[in-house]
DNA sequence: TCAACAGTTTAGAACTATTATAATGTAGAC
DNA sequence: GTCTACATTATAATAGTTCTAAACTGTTGA
């Protein structure tokens, strides 16, 4: 409880109402040391572990699309069934194990940076993404 | 009707029976110099422009994902309610131009190569992939 | 040649992630 | 406290994809 007064001002200063649902889903996100990946439905599943009032679906969608809006969340670029996000929105990278289906981060300082010769006109980048597939090795 | 040997010969040579659907199919992705990209829902329109007798959609998923088993299709990890695939499966990255909902090949030339200094122990390298998300400069 | 079989296609149902709806609830300003 | 705009909620709707089971077809080998 005592932290609460942190995501209660963080929430406000970004224009988002502390409702209770969103300051027990700020909890739950950035309330550890250690960053993670999730989807919805991970989310979902750490919610009901965390808390007796349940939060419906839609929060819980609204609030993560909120939350990547205000940038305290990053989505990842994967081909899936269903969304990944991060917690940690610093700029990084990913492993993709397809045999575990599994996201791990690559530090930064482990990437070269990544050199795009070529422009679109017009355009601006706006992110560089890196996935690296990984399977068991034989 | 004259390349269709070729597709013939292609796909018994990978253990896929040429049926008249898979024929079709592969002369709307590769009978042609340049590649592209596409969705699902591209493709079944391509395919009644293509032809009179239709292909059913189930058909369309199982021919796509035979291809891309095969890999004579890529998929592309993006962010999406749909998936994209590339008839390029040579080694390149993209730009998505999130504006224009846009994907675009980026020459891998254009590219310096991406150096991963770090492994997944028991693991090897499957894929590199670079999404450059792009958007409007104001 | 043609029977038999395994692989393929098909329409439509089922499934799943996500978004929309519209009524109810609540935070914050006055 | 009252009011209003923003949030939450249950549920319906939507859309992409996969499943099912019956009909069809390419291939093999007698």
């Amino acid at each position: 409880m005592l932290n609460n007064s942190h995501y209660i001002d963080k929430l406000r200063s970004s224009g988002l109402r502390p409702t209770k649902q969103r300051i027990k889903i700020c909890e739950i996100l950035f309330n550890t040391d250690k960053t993670f990946h999730f989807t919805i439905n991970d989310l979902v599943k750490k919610i009901s572990k965390a808390t007796n009032d349940k939060i419906s679906l839609a929060t819980v969608y609204n609030t993560v699309h909120a939350f990547k809006k205000k940038g305290y969340l990053k989505e990842i670029p994967i081909n899936s069934d269903q969304s990944y996000f991060d917690t940690n929105t610093s700029h990084h990278h990913h492993f993709y194990d397809e045999n575990q289906k599994d996201l791990i981060d690559i530090d930064d300082a482990d990437v070269e940076p990544v050199k795009i010769n070529t422009r679109i006109p017009g355009k601006k980048i706006k992110s560089v993404e890196v996935l690296v597939k990984v399977e068991d090795a034989e």
